[in-house]
DNA sequence: CATTTATACGAACGATCATTCGTATCTATG
DNA sequence: CATAGATACGAATGATCGTTCGTATAAATG
């Protein structure tokens, strides 16, 4: 019944890959018709509009990260570890599908007025998460006494490049890349230790 | 003789600002006549074409970015301080015109195809800079061997969201949030130094 | 085989886009 | 005052946009 074909799905890919090349607005539905190899007219046998497109990659893409979250804190209780493991996310979502990452990141605001409500109030929540985890992490004596929005956003800001930029990472790197990641927002990166 | 006009002034203030909230491509020069109270076709009268905006705004802070880099490697010979005075100028831009370095950093792949080409040619020439700092760095025993693109694009990244998300920073805070970003990225978060 | 259902298409619609043109007004200079 | 140049405007142009509609074909169902 409520199967999705294969060709939606290869509508929504190939969208998103032009919404991160060309952004949202510069997207024309004839582009991706195009990219899909379809008339314009027939693309509208499966979406519904244009905007469906964005809602749909931003909203999968926002769950995705609100289940990582919350699965993430289930699991561990140590505040650094959980840290962690939300980088490791982060970075395992950009490799895998940088396309959606980007839409996601960046052309939200194309969103219609309610939904854009919607996704920023999800992100909030998101980022009200994170801010726990820097809280427990600080009342511990494990997280430096930065201020917390500032730890934040410097983190989740430092992983965008691994979507935005089109470098592509071999999967065996993966994991160096991951303990790279996490030594310098750990520990950054200077070797002397005399701080 | 080649003086800036005062009206010249805000179309490019005000065409900045709109293209950080909805884009370049999103941004209609009826939008940006109404924003400097003008008619559409008065604009015409100040700037070429909505293009020429886009350039302006793109080459001059690639520009700055490139004064920047020269200025520091010339004043300072330790790696780690040109790191530092790097990080310090990013923020310090991205606090002080923050729409303009959005629309760089953001909006540039709407330039047309020969200036797409000058400009990723310009911001090669920043980024193998960068790399050499760091190799300077990690020969001098200074700084962490960890790959050098994934370090230079973690800092960069990681200062985005200065500009990006719009948290105002009262100047009295600038010079905090500065040693903080500093921290950040040479020590990490994390307390212990059993690293 | 007959009938529905999903998919594809060409043509067209109204809206909006960036830009141009002729003209009017305003400003500064002789 | 007269003239010239800069600035502002309304109207129009051609292009492109997302979407709709009627229809045709292909696939699935009875």
């Amino acid at each position: 019944m409520t199967e999705i074909s294969a060709k939606k799905q290869r509508i929504y890919q190939e969208a998103a890959r032009l919404f991160q090349d060309r952004g949202y607005a510069a997207t024309s539905m004839r582009a991706i018709a195009g990219a899909v190899d379809l008339e314009v007219s027939s693309l509208y046998s499966h979406i519904r509009s244009k905007e469906e497109l964005l809602q749909e990659i931003c909203f999968r893409t926002a769950g995705q990260f609100m289940d990582a979250m919350q699965a993430i804190r289930r699991k561990w209780d140590n505040p650094v570890r959980q840290l962690e493991e939300i980088i490791r996310f982060h970075t395992r979502l950009a490799l895998q599908d940088p396309t959606s990452a980007t839409v996601f990141s960046d052309e939200w605001k194309h969103l219609g007025p309610e939904e854009v409500k919607s996704f920023v109030s999800m992100r909030r929540n998101y980022e009200q998460q994170f801010l726990e985890i820097l809280v427990q992490g600080q009342r511990a004596g494990l997280i430096r006494d930065l201020p917390r929005h500032w730890i934040m956003h410097t983190i989740i800001s430092g992983l965008a490049w691994l979507y935005r930029t089109q470098h592509p990472v071999p999967p065996d790197e993966q994991e160096h890349l991951i303990q790279t990641l996490l030594a310098m927002n750990l520990h950054g990166i200077i070797k002397s230790q005399n701080v």
